[in-house]
RNA sequence: GCGGGCGUAGCUCAGCUGGUUAGAGCGCCUGCCUGUCACGCAGGAGGUCGCGGGUUCAAGUCCCGUCGCUCGCGCCA
């Protein structure tokens, strides 16, 4: 017999009755009856029954071990007496009289109990993190993650795609975040950077000629972590070579299409999933105020500037900002005339919580449209909005006045916000059960940078700009939209890709707009420019988070639900003690010195800020 | 860096307008119990109410500061 197990927790039927069998696991529960004590023995596929009889000489032995004890038993298979099996259990029908135990591993006294679904807060479970793993719903959870990513794999292998492994130890990449940095110990004063992406590999492995490259890669991003956001975190990266938005698109869609129908009633709720048509940024920002809609809301904002310019129109709070460059954009909120006025003052709380001085809005009920700023609005103004936004009787109009780029910022909250608190059965509350999908299409290639008065990448900057070198000669580059994609579901943004730029002159034309000269293009991007000066395919890709996903299908509110280990909100690792202060011997080797931030100074701060 | 929420037993939390000895469930310890499966019953231990200061006759409760956790903003695909 096998020194631990003939069976796992789960397996024994009816069928085994009379066996002599061996289980190993963790004593999940116990309840003692004096005559009689039953052990719920745990391993990862399920639980049996065992039993322990009064005139057992292993009685007292048992009893003296914790729950999540490790034990090893030896007993006999029996089928339980009708009114003792247990439905819920998968070996309900059956139980093991113990007639031998090893104890494995005794366990101490829990911090957090591993039986009980009640959850102890994060800090305790991160610190506990393999306690916390050993209950069911995590369990669940992880192998959930690791059956995703297998199907992946499989999608993306059956489409012809080879899988590569590219540095961890690498130069810094051109996208925006703070890289992580690694000091050289043989190169003293330099570092590697940890890669955000494996953008430029991916791309170089097009000008190899392969062709189709995936990769479920590591990424790392030193910024501020949210729960949907950590330090580091997994994509499903892919790109392919001699294709067009399109092929991309096609390639991709259902691949993710298959993934989440093939996960999409993990939850035990059923899910649809739908792909609505692609959607230009532009038209994303004006409609949802948000390049990542979450198209379960079925509002829409509007544009209303020219309704507050009128002369009849007497809101000055409005014309004055409209004056200065402003808009207004508008929500229509269908059937809300029968909402308490608490309804209306909570969401200009929630305004002015956001920074705003408030959310004005217009009720159509009867005749005359009815709220705070309805009287600076004449009838025939009301009635232009009414066309404009399709309002009915019963409608509400909500407005949001500031410059375009956070009037529409604004209003696209607003409207997730609006539909939240509509009551539940409300014919625009968020719909559930159902995962909509849709890319989003031609974002800009620059954008201005307020702060720093000048003209910046959007985007990723190895984007082909739709119209290449002659759109980017043009009058204004900030007309000039790259060929840029995201993926974006209920919300969330799920992937982000792009055709790249593999034509040297274009890419040094479009640093140049930016204001990189030559010389800093070829310092910081010569390996990929010698690349594309050799032979280089059109090619593109995209990486969709695959963490997001596996939270999106587990329905979690938050990443760390969804790794077996990782970090708090702040970075910090509860268990192991990440991040640690180096020894004085690594810092000589590493030719650092630690120059501490001045908490004096920070202290000084405060209180004349606090004065 | 900024803002919201939270911090009371090992864990989850209650504790009202300040008022006697700070509570509950789970867990832990002891005892009882031959059929439970979240077993049950009886008893017990366990608290710097995050920390520091202030107001008050009196502070878990009010005020100020500070630290920690968490969510968000900034930042970031």
């Amino acid at each position: 017999m096998h020194a631990y197990r003939t069976h796992k927790c789960a397996e024994l039927r009816k069928d085994q009755a009379g066996q002599t069998v061996k289980l190993s696991g963790w004593i999940h529960r116990k309840r003692d009856h004096g005559g009689v004590l039953f052990i719920d023995l745990r391993d990862t596929t399920g639980i049996t029954q065992c039993v322990v009889d009064q005139d057992s000489p292993l009685l007292t032995e048992i009893e003296k071990c914790r729950v999540e004890s490790v034990i090893t038993i030896t007993g006999r298979v029996k089928t339980r007496q009708e009114g003792t099996v247990n439905r819920d259990l998968a070996t309900g029908e059956i139980e093991v009289y113990i007639d031998d135990l090893t104890i494995q591993s005794q366990a101490d006294v829990l911090p957090l109990q591993v039986a009980d679904a009640d959850a102890a807060g994060e800090d305790v479970r991160l610190k506990y993190r393999f306690l916390d793993l050993r209950r069911d719903a995590m369990h669940n959870r992880i192998r959930l993650r690791n059956n995703i990513i297998r199907s992946m794999r499989q999608r993306m292998w059956d489409q012809g795609f080879q899988e590569f492994n590219t540095p961890i130890l690498t130069a810094s990449s051109p996208e925006g975040a703070r890289d992580y940095l690694v000091p050289s110990r043989l190169h003293p004063g330099k570092f590697y950077a940890l890669p955000q992406a494996p953008q430029q590999f991916k791309q170089l492995l097009m000008v190899s000629g392969f062709d189709r490259y995936f990769q479920i890669a590591p990424c790392f991003r030193d910024e501020d972590g949210r729960a949907d956001r950590l330090a580091e975190f997994y994509q499903l990266d892919m790109e392919m070579s001699f294709v067009k938005q399109e092929d991309i698109f096609a390639t991709m869609t259902p691949v993710i299409d298959g993934v989440f129908k093939e996960f999409a009633d993990w939850t035990g709720t059923p899910h649809r999933v739908e792909w609505l048509p692609n959607m230009a940024y532009n038209d994303a920002i004006l409609k949802y105020g948000s390049d990542k809609p979450d198209m379960r809301n079925p509002l829409a904002i509007c544009d209303v500037t020219d309704v507050f310019k009128r002369e009849d129109v007497t809101f000055n709070a409005f014309k004055g900002i409209i004056e200065k460059g402003g808009v207004v954009r508008a929500i229509r909120c269908p059937q809300v005339a029968g909402q308490p006025r608490s309804f209306f003052d909570k969401l200009n709380d929630w305004a002015r919580g956001e920074g705003a001085p408030g959310l004005g809005y217009i009720l159509f009920e009867g005749a005359e449209g009815k709220g705070p700023i309805a009287k600076f609005v004449p009838t025939a103004a009301q009635e232009e909005l009414k066309k404009i936004a399709g309002l009915k009787d019963g409608d509400a109009i909500f407005f949001v006045c500031d410059m375009e780029g956070k009037a529409a910022k604004l209003a696209g909250r607003a409207r997730d916000k609006i539909c939240d608190d509509l009551p539940t059965g409300h014919a625009c509350a968020r719909e559930k059960g159902v995962y909509k999908f849709m890319w989003i299409v031609d974002f800009p290639m620059y954008e201005f940078d307020e702060k720093s008065g000048k003209i910046d990448f959007s985007h990723n900057p190895f984007s082909m700009p739709q119209g290449g070198l002659e759109a980017l000669n043009g009058p204004d580059p900030l007309k000039v939209m790259a060929t840029q994609y995201d993926c974006v579901c209920n919300g969330f943004e799920l992937a982000s890709g792009g055709i790249r730029n593999h034509k040297p002159e274009i890419m040094e034309r479009a640093f140049a707009i930016a204001g990189y000269s030559r010389d800093v293009l070829e310092k910081k991007f010569g390996g990929m420019l010698d690349a594309f000066r050799f032979g280089a395919p059109p090619h593109g890709g995209c990486a969709f988070g695959i963490d997001r996903i596996v939270m999106i299908l587990a329905n979690e509110p938050n990443l760390r639900e969804v790794y077996a280990f990782v970090m708090n909100g702040a970075y910090e690792d509860p268990m192991m003690g990440a991040p640690t202060d180096p020894t004085p011997q690594q810092l000589k080797d590493l030719h650092l010195k630690v120059v501490l931030p001045a908490k004096v100074e920070s202290v000084e701060k405060k209180a004349q800020k606090s004065a």
